[in-house]
DNA sequence: ATAATCAATAGAAACGATTCGACATCATTT
DNA sequence: AAATGATGTCGAATCGTTTCTATTGATTAT
């Protein structure tokens, strides 16, 4: 690889005005600068980024964070962060989590490779990202739950309004007239399922349903955690008009299960998923769920981050609101139709 | 952030010392390495990775280069590579090449930030990849043409064989029975598509079918292309047994525009996609399709990303199988049942 | 007893860029 | 004619590591 020097022995000058002549080539003259292009064509330089950002301290990079890069989940999110970065001037890169510390990504972290990041991998202990944050490596959280002593200067957060997503469901189920329920959470340590679980709670108590008598099942918010929970529901013979689920995946374990034992959804039972990945659209029935602006969210974190990158930081949370997406699983009208379907 | 000229100070030793204390601690003698260690701690110093892969010449990064990071596609794959780049103790960051030439993913390339790349964007110029592979940056380009002239020593490829999942397609739609076919293909520059297109007329020219009258339309591999190639094919009026959609995005759409029009599937016509994306299984009827390796794939471009670094280069071109994946969307025994279905 | 070996540490030279201050050279002002 | 100001260029310092080559004192071999 050809380097800076290489070009300005090519082209008889000093290396400092090579430099110069990409940085502000208005202060070179023109023929040195014509020598200095062709000098850079002929040996196809290019200038090493690990040097510069060494040298200015800086990589112009962020980082994004997660669990594995598999989820299909966050992909509009990325999306968004991307979108923001672009603009910026930034590039963005996504790294898992997979591996064990010092592997992996926590390296982008822990070497600062990167000039910021966004992290959504709840796998990462808050105190390390407590530890990792400073002015020069502010840190945005994404839709994980932080602590109270979970303060610092350089950490800020957005979520989604999971509270909000589950009452909004809740009311959704009630307008549709369903009156006897039952839920199927996440993991116990998921704030996330929580604050939708007290969410659709509190719908309930405004209707004046007594929530103590609801059936709750912990699963682990997979397909097949979903399909358990359900089993489970099933076998345990309550009587159910409607089941909110923590998340899509999960539903949609549950909806097949349901199919499996002929139970007629939402005929005989309804179904409300959350998250609305794009699965939940083509499933049959149709998944009613709440959806998360997962591009907005991206989007958020992202100018964040650029906040607290040029000082101006805001800081603290920001919360988003969710929207309630009505498909069929949880429509009354078809509730109430006959058993067989006519035509299509 | 400390350096390690402080943690050398304070622990009285010189910074090679300390060096020494990290990469070969049985170098040091105990008392010193205690010191350091110590020091270390309370300065809460971290290496800085840029100034490293500066003296090194190496960064332990290898990236992954996407059309955009949403893809659910791809997730799998890159699953593939970072469990193999895991263990070779190297970190895997994946970046979407969105924006313009220098912004964004290309920089990991341009600016040697990156040991070694998977290449997975076709709208990355062959050229660009061509003067960027070299001895200290080898690519793997996967599932991406690479023309005669995109020879080099440190440019391998993996792809799935697309001709075969062609000619399987084929040779199941022949098995069910359907002999009048059409064919939506993906845009006219997909190298994937035509080799599709080309395996899956081979297997019916061993049949004896004349695929000169076969009607194909050329759509752009998404949902909504695949809805408007098969509003056009109805339109045009063809009498048809079986579709072969190049991709199951495209089949998707086909789908629904066929639902819309009251033709049943399988009974008035059978669809037949290709990738097996996670949708397939759950659309109705489910979609018969070629099933990419995916996770294969990504393990595959690793290893041999990791015989180019390691110099034990294989090179060349590795393709690996792919596999039938029959469902509902061609079943001949559904195709052949009566119009109204009883029960469920 | 002297030379040779060894362990532990230190010093200094890279790695490849950017950037600051200095220095000519030449045109302009007083 | 001297002072001032641009303009273009250059040398050297710097970023934070790693690593090569001394240096020192102690131990062992001859």
């Amino acid at each position: 690889m050809a380097t800076i020097r290489d070009v300005a022995r090519l082209a008889n000058v000093s290396v400092s005005t090579v430099s110069l002549a990409f940085s502000q080539p208005h202060r070179v003259s023109e023929s040195t600068r014509l020598r200095v292009q062709e000098a850079v064509e002929r040996l196809e330089y290019r200038p090493n980024g690990t040097a510069r950002d060494l040298r200015v301290r800086k990589t112009n990079t962020i980082g994004v964070l997660l669990h594995n890069l598999s989820g299909p989940f966050y992909s509009e999110l990325i999306r968004g962060v991307e979108e923001v970065a672009d603009r910026l001037g930034l590039t963005t890169i996504a790294a898992g989590c997979s591996g064990y510390e010092g592997q992996g990504s926590v390296r982008l972290l822990h070497e600062a490779r990167v000039d910021g990041a966004i992290v959504l991998d709840p796998s990462i202990k808050s105190g390390d990202l407590l530890r990792y944050a400073q002015e020069s490596l502010p840190i945005v959280v994404l839709d994980r739950p932080l602590s109270r002593d979970f303060q610092s200067d350089y950490i800020s957060a957005v979520a989604a309004d999971h509270e909000l997503g589950g009452f909004l469901a809740g009311n959704h189920l009630l307008d549709q007239g369903f009156r006897r329920f039952a839920v199927i959470a996440g993991p116990v340590d998921s704030e996330d399922s929580r604050l939708r679980h007290v969410g659709f709670f509190r719908a309930l108590r405004a209707a004046d349903i007594d929530t103590v008598t609801i059936p709750v099942i912990h699963s682990d918010f997979t397909e097949l955690g979903g399909m358990r929970a359900m089993g489970t529901l099933l076998e345990q013979g309550w009587s159910l008009d409607a089941v909110f689920v923590a998340n899509d995946e999960m539903a949609i374990g549950a909806l097949q299960v349901l199919e499996g034992h002929h139970v007629m959804v939402p005929h005989d039972i309804a179904v409300m998923g959350f998250d609305d990945i794009r699965l939940a659209r083509y499933v049959t029935p149709s998944l009613s769920t709440i959806h998360q602006p997962m591009y907005e969210l991206g989007q958020a974190a992202m100018k964040k981050l650029e906040g607290a990158l040029n000082g101006t930081s805001t800081g603290g949370l920001e919360i988003l609101p969710v929207t309630l997406v009505p498909r069929s699983s949880t429509l009354a009208s078809l509730a109430s139709e006959e058993d067989c379907a006519h035509g299509s």
